[in-house]
DNA sequence: GATTGTAATTGACTAGCGTCAATTATCTAA
DNA sequence: TTAGATAATTGACGCTAGTCAATTACAATC
């Protein structure tokens, strides 16, 4: 149950990287740590926030939903990445749930230490400015991807950010990936419904572009899964 | 051709209002104003940004493409609003192309300017992050709509949009708008095709929620606009 | 006014994908 | 191991909205 900032394995990845020393000893100082198993709420939607949370090491997924009661799940993540930046600095609530996938370390860092850091360096603040910017890039992105590309291809999008995200690198073209979320969660992110996910990867499974057997995703020619989205790349 | 940041009329609305006496003098010294007329693009997708562009009037239209030539109208820009923040703050190349839509005058703040205001004045960089958040905010929003929504509804809230953002208020809930772009760019934003919307419009009209003509529309009963995408009104 | 280019509309057609309902598979916990 | 819940699949069906092609309206320019 310990933890530490100082010897945090994820901190590199994260805002946090541009601390000093002794700043570090203050954040280590105003956080703490808890383990969260798959299906915990870190945090709703519509609660106000009181500090930042930092997740060590797990899954977890930010879940956006509407007035109607339709649900998208709109970002996946892990070890190294914040979560709450948003709602803390502009002092809105948080637009989104944030649920475990994944058993998880996530550590709490209390308001005033937040606030302190962000006067005491402006790097922090300028860190937090380019991960919205990025953050931001992706959301327009989507909206382009949704409006103009079939399921087919935003799937066929998504396994390749899964592939590119896990270490394991492709041999000759060849990978196999593990599905980090139920297939009806993946329906979600790329927005279509559990059963057209389920003919898609049929049709798919037909061509002979990915083996589909549970979790697991056999990618035979990773030339011929990125075509599904991006043709021009058979020049 | 006569240009002043201390007078600027919109400036209270961008995120130059945070700036003291001083520092205004030096946003002065360093932009300069320039008019465009319809048509014209201030910056293109790809461009290395040298600065940040501040429309003190008129009507920009921030349009993004794809690879495969797909372009979404993404945001509409008028007086207070700065261009180009983020390409500037990250140092990545435009996102989108920023294409003029109604005659502008628009100042251009070079790049040691911005950067001197940003260092001189921490609240500067705040304020780009709230704005980076707000555009986050209503970019995540629209990918739940474009996902759950049809082109009915998408189209009767980007209209209460155009009703919220003009001057003249809705007496008994009746309105008439004058759209700002013509009708096959707010295809684009709202991720349709002028042949869709063009139906979609006549079956409005048909079911009496409002009356087109040319650029005019007339909304008779704001509230029966709004249940086009919130039913949930009705109760 | 005539000409040209752009914008908007309309019709016909249909593919893609959502919905509903039923079945099967898989997982979890007692 | 069994039971119950959740997840995934499959079939049948219908509708929304995109595509293609043609026509009309409108605007700008000479």
């Amino acid at each position: 149950m310990q933890h530490s900032c100082l010897y945090c394995r994820s901190r590199e990845l994260s805002e946090w990287c541009v601390l000093t020393d002794s700043e570090l000893k203050t954040l280590d100082k105003g956080s703490g740590m808890r383990e969260y198993s798959p299906g915990e709420i870190v945090f709703y939607q519509g609660d106000l926030s009181n500090g930042i949370y930092c997740i060590e090491s797990g899954l977890v997924g930010l879940r956006m939903s509407d007035t109607d009661g339709n649900e998208t799940l709109l970002y996946l993540l892990n070890g190294g990445n914040t979560m709450g930046y948003r709602a803390f600095l502009t002092g809105q609530e948080y637009g989104v749930n944030a649920e475990v996938f994944k058993p998880s370390r996530i550590c709490h860092i209390n308001s005033s230490t937040v606030t302190s850091l962000v006067h005491s360096n402006p790097n922090v603040g300028l860190r937090f400015l380019l991960r919205a910017s990025n953050e931001l890039d992706q959301a327009e992105k989507k909206i382009i991807q949704n409006a103009n590309w079939s399921v087919r291809a935003r799937f066929a999008h998504l396994l390749m950010v899964f592939v590119n995200k896990q270490q394991k690198k492709p041999i000759e073209g060849q990978v196999e990936i593990t599905l980090p979320i139920p297939k009806h969660e993946i329906a979600s992110m790329i927005g279509t419904t559990p059963e057209t996910l389920s003919r898609t990867i049929k049709s798919m499974e037909k061509d002979g572009v990915a083996r589909f057997s549970q979790r697991t995703v056999q990618i035979r020619f990773l030339k011929r899964l990125t075509q599904e989205f991006d043709p021009g790349l058979s020049i």
